[in-house]
RNA sequence: GCCGGAGUAGCUCAGUCGGUUAGAGCAGCGGAAUCAUAAUCCGCGUGUCGGGGGUUCGAGUCCCUCCUCCGGCACCA
């Protein structure tokens, strides 16, 4: 078994932020399950460097797109990093491995027949020297960053030839319902698909920072097809070989602002190439604060640098699936943060942990006594990994770990029925207080075995310490 | 406007094919216990299940309608 799975790769006109962090930490979850499972996994993420945003960027700070994106893309990996993201490779779109493939790629789209030369009108800024979309149009035409009169203009252009791809699209989401998912986004990609699709413009004449067209290099190829071909070209160069027979097709991560992208443009661009669409796409909401999507733009942007030095990487991790259920939006906030961090992983979790640990250090010299758990505590732990893997495999990163974290509740629960510091001072109870203390041990095991995936570090300690050298699951 | 989703306890939400007194977590109130990082555990809810109408022996669950909120409606990375 392979697993395959990826983050969308980020936009290097900004700094990381929690926003980019959620997205990693998800897949990163994703990817540590699947390797529990014993699974080879293959796990992406990277930055995406081309197009006209960053090199507007680049101009507005007097430098140059690829000062830009060298000096951000190591912003990002070292964001993987300090989230404690297990990522196999970090692509950069302006690695030449990853452009010399995406030539190929499209070059291959082109001899299949779906790219043909048009023509593309709109509103032209002489000034910007690109056009300017009808939402991002000021008053009366007028150019938003330099209030100047547009004209009206077109311009050779390639296109991509989508609109012949609807019915292969609505085939796709027929034959597997649960191509896109939650159930929700892929019935506002497949209405998108129905309402009729029109080819989309394959490259871009005025800009030139990007891949060049193979067969016409005076232009680039459109931003967002290079960018999405990152998926596919990184097995090609990511590893110490070619291992895109191995992990194709991938399981993509992504948030809901780019699902028309990955959900219809995406396959479609595939299947003109004859490669085999993705796998499946869980498409994610927006973290808020305050009610407000965090964004570069509104500026209220929590630095989860912040958050990590003061708490670890392990918190935010289980915060972010914990208190917003994966898949909608969801408030988050400093408070909220620091009631589930003492709550839940304090009180609850750590102190379950030290006090089995200390009971078992206390009663019977720190070794695990053998015995058999109660039945009706096994009944409780024995069922959970499956549900936990069930959740997972839907990507449902929230109830796998409510799942989980009804053993915690249940097992220091179970403390409290049993009394071991009663047992303990009665020599003729001595066989059931091996039962309760092996339970105890056993179901804390079990949960934090399960739990490894969200908080990797604070887990693999606490395994240490119970003896657990291996870290696969059921 | 069109399409889709949502509206359930103070807060965040679960409620599978319609079926027994509508659930969980948090917060609040009361209690128990002392193995443990004063953490834990138990008990306590008279909720118009957004309003109205309908189908049904029976509806939070299906149908119609209205209200409110959110998202999508094409080339924005």
């Amino acid at each position: 078994m392979s697993f395959y799975v990826t983050t969308p790769i980020y936009y290097v006109n900004g700094e990381p932020h929690l926003g980019h962090a959620y997205s990693t930490i998800a897949a990163d979850i994703l990817a540590r399950h699947h390797r529990q499972r014993g699974e080879d996994v293959f796990f992406l993420t990277g930055t995406d460097e081309h197009g006209e945003p960053v090199a507007q960027q680049a101009e507005a700070e007097g430098t140059t797109p690829r000062e830009l994106g060298d000096r951000l893309a190591p912003r990002f990996r070292e964001m993987a990093a300090k989230v404690n993201a297990s990522n196999d490779f970090f692509i950069r779109t302006t690695d030449e491995g990853h452009m010399e493939r995406v030539q190929e790629i499209v070059q291959r789209v082109y001899d299949n027949g779906h790219v043909y030369e048009g023509m593309y009108e709109g509103w032209y800024c002489p000034r910007c020297a690109d056009f300017k979309t009808e939402s991002e149009l000021g008053p009366d035409n007028t150019c938003p960053i330099h209030k100047i009169p547009l004209t009206r203009e077109s311009q050779k252009n390639w296109f991509f030839t989508l609109s012949k791809f609807q019915g292969d699209l609505e085939r796709l989401y027929e034959e597997r319902p649960d191509f896109v998912i939650p159930e929700f986004r892929r019935n506002e990609a497949l209405a998108f698909i129905r309402q009729g699709l029109q080819d989309v413009s394959l490259s871009r004449p005025t800009l030139k920072w990007g891949v060049p067209v193979p067969w016409d290099p005076e232009q680039v190829i459109y931003v967002w097809f290079d960018a999405l071909l990152n998926y596919y070209t990184a097995l090609g160069y990511g590893a110490d070989e070619d291992v895109t027979e191995e992990f194709w097709p991938p399981f993509h991560i992504l948030a809901k602002d780019i699902l028309k992208f990955h959900a219809v443009y995406w396959p479609a661009f595939l299947m003109a190439a004859g490669i085999e669409v993705p796998r499946q796409m869980f498409i994610h909401g927006f973290l808020l604060m305050e009610g407000h999507k965090m964004s570069k733009s509104l500026g209220n942007v929590l630095d989860p640098d912040e958050v990590i030095d003061k708490f670890g990487a392990d918190p935010l991790r289980f915060y972010c699936f914990r208190e917003v259920s994966f898949g909608q939006d969801g408030q988050i906030s400093p408070a909220g943060f620091e009631s589930r961090y003492e709550s839940e992983l304090a009180d609850q979790y750590g102190n379950l942990a030290n006090r089995v640990l200390s009971m078992i250090g206390r009663y019977r010299d720190g070794t695990v006594p053998e015995a058999d758990a109660e039945e009706v505590l096994a009944t409780e732990f024995e069922g959970a990994p499956g549900r936990v893997r069930t959740a997972l495999d839907a990507a449902e990163l929230t109830q796998a770990l409510e799942e989980i974290w009804k053993l915690v509740r249940r097992l220091n629960g179970y403390v409290e029925e049993t009394r071991p510091w009663e047992l303990a001072k009665d020599d003729a109870a001595a066989a059931r207080l091996d039962s309760v203390l092996y339970g105890l041990a056993e179901g804390l095991r079990v949960a934090t075995l399960l739990l490894h995936a969200y908080m990797p570090e604070t887990t693999g300690r606490l395994l240490d310490a119970l003896g657990e050298a291996d870290r696969a699951i059921a």
